[in-house]
DNA sequence: TCTGGGGTCCTAGGACCC
DNA sequence: TCTGGGGTCCTAGGACCC
């Protein structure tokens, strides 16, 4: 009976700039182009990591989270750079002006990449030579290089972008993957980690091949849900719509900071938790927005981590606020032992006007419920010839009501 | 001489309620 | 007389991603 609609295909695009943080230092300085390059956390610190590197520093085996004295080791005449953040913003930014030049469907998913549903663009041209368009015009005018992968869904599209770098178009259709995805190791799937891919590995399930023809009840005992999401991808399968309004749904913001040397001094401890608490209070504001739960993370010397948080029944958004939830989760929560980590985060986060609109909701809730029970209860006089409120709470002395909005009605009731 | 900092999502147990 | 089955909320931890 339900009307039957023609399967309609998606064009999605990902597009995933090339070593973005040590493109964006070339492009701003070109005496960089053609030597090893890596941005690291923090160089003068033992515990700094390369956050990316140029293909250069990669071709001498450098690889991103590799602490800086491996990466020197590597690679001697290695270049080191902090990062600078604002530039590469700008550099994003600029990279998505571009980007939504050509569809407002677009889902920024970090500072360096995004998919697009070009689906509806075909006036444009075909899907190759609009993605051709906009590599070049990113090469061109920021002068910064970017592999795209066009495929039926995000999906496939991430692993199509990643096939082919630097500079690489390449297209997944659902006919090329038994030759292009599926001699695929496992690990190399989006969604499957080290843990994941160890997991498989022990029922013989090495390549993507094998996750597609792996019995599904195995999978799920192996993996729960997430078992049968990942035989899905690795069929070609990914419903999730392209969402432009992803990134506005932030649930969280934190701060975290690795202390220059363990610590068990409580006023450099304090000290920490104050400017966490004040780099978290600063970006809620930016954003115009208030949290109800505070997370603690305590991270030991020996990178034991341990989380304690605290559900309030109010929002929250001042610095103090924060710092005094913090303080308090820490004194109840410290075993003594010296610290590597702290962090701060704000949890269940919301804009503050989304919090009157909630409130709203609520309060609307509450009035139509109020007039289901009316209803309820007007039946229920006429079934019986009487209101059966009126036995149960004149009666019985000790009958409580049964929820916060019967109480709230049984208080207007009996006004 | 080891492994940063920003996030999201999922799972599982216990408390509590009906 | 010794005990069901469902649901929600809160908390902690883990896996994964860039």
């Amino acid at each position: 009976m339900s009307k039957w609609y023609p399967k309609k295909g998606r064009v999605i695009f990902h597009v995933d700039m090339n070593s973005f943080y040590a493109s964006v230092e070339m492009a701003y300085n070109p005496e960089l182009k053609g030597k090893p390059l890596a941005i690291a956390g923090n160089p003068e610190e033992r515990r700094g990591i390369v956050v990316t590197s140029s293909y250069e520093a990669r071709a001498k085996g450098v690889k991103t989270t590799m602490p800086l004295w491996e990466a020197r080791r590597l690679c001697p005449d290695l270049i080191v750079m902090r990062p600078n953040f604002n530039r590469y913003r700008k550099a994003s930014k600029e990279m998505f002006k571009i980007l939504s030049e050509v569809t407002p469907y677009i889902q920024p998913v970090s500072i360096d990449e995004g998919y697009m549903d070009i689906t509806e663009c075909q006036q444009q041209g075909t899907p190759p030579e609009i993605a051709e368009k906009i590599q070049q015009r990113i090469l061109n005018e920021l002068d910064l290089p970017c592999s795209i992968g066009i495929a039926p869904n995000k999906f496939l599209a991430k692993m199509a972008s990643d096939m082919k770098k630097p500079l690489g178009i390449t297209i997944l259709r659902k006919r090329d993957l038994p030759q292009k995805l599926w001699p695929l190791t496992v690990e190399s799937m989006y969604g499957v980690g080290s843990k994941t891919a160890t997991k498989l590995n022990q029922v013989n399930i090495q390549t993507i091949e094998d996750l597609v023809r792996a019995d599904l009840y195995t999978l799920k005992r192996l993996l729960g849900i997430n078992g049968e999401r990942l035989q899905n991808r690795a069929k070609g399968i990914d419903p999730s719509p392209v969402d432009p309004d992803a990134i506005y749904e932030f649930k969280s913001i934190g701060s975290s900071e690795t202390l220059p040397h363990d610590t068990t001094n409580e006023s450099e401890i304090k000290r920490l938790l104050r400017q966490l608490a004040r780099n978290v209070a600063r970006r809620v504001k930016r954003k115009q927005a208030v949290g109800q739960t505070v997370q603690l993370t305590i991270r030991y010397y020996n990178r034991k981590t341990i989380t304690r948080s605290l559900k309030l029944s109010e929002y929250i958004e001042t610095e103090d606020d924060i710092f005094a939830i913090s303080v308090d989760l820490f004194e109840q929560n410290w075993n003594g032992e010296p610290i590597r980590l702290l962090g701060t985060t704000l949890q269940d986060v919301m804009e503050k006007k989304d919090v009157a609109q909630q409130l709203d909701l609520f309060t609307y809730e509450n009035e139509a419920n109020k007039e289901k029970l009316y209803m309820a209860i007007d039946q229920l006089t006429e079934k019986y010839g009487k209101n059966p409120f009126t036995n149960i709470s004149s009666s019985e002395e000790n009958d409580q009501p049964r929820t916060s909005f019967q109480k709230d009605f049984l208080d207007d009731y009996f006004r």
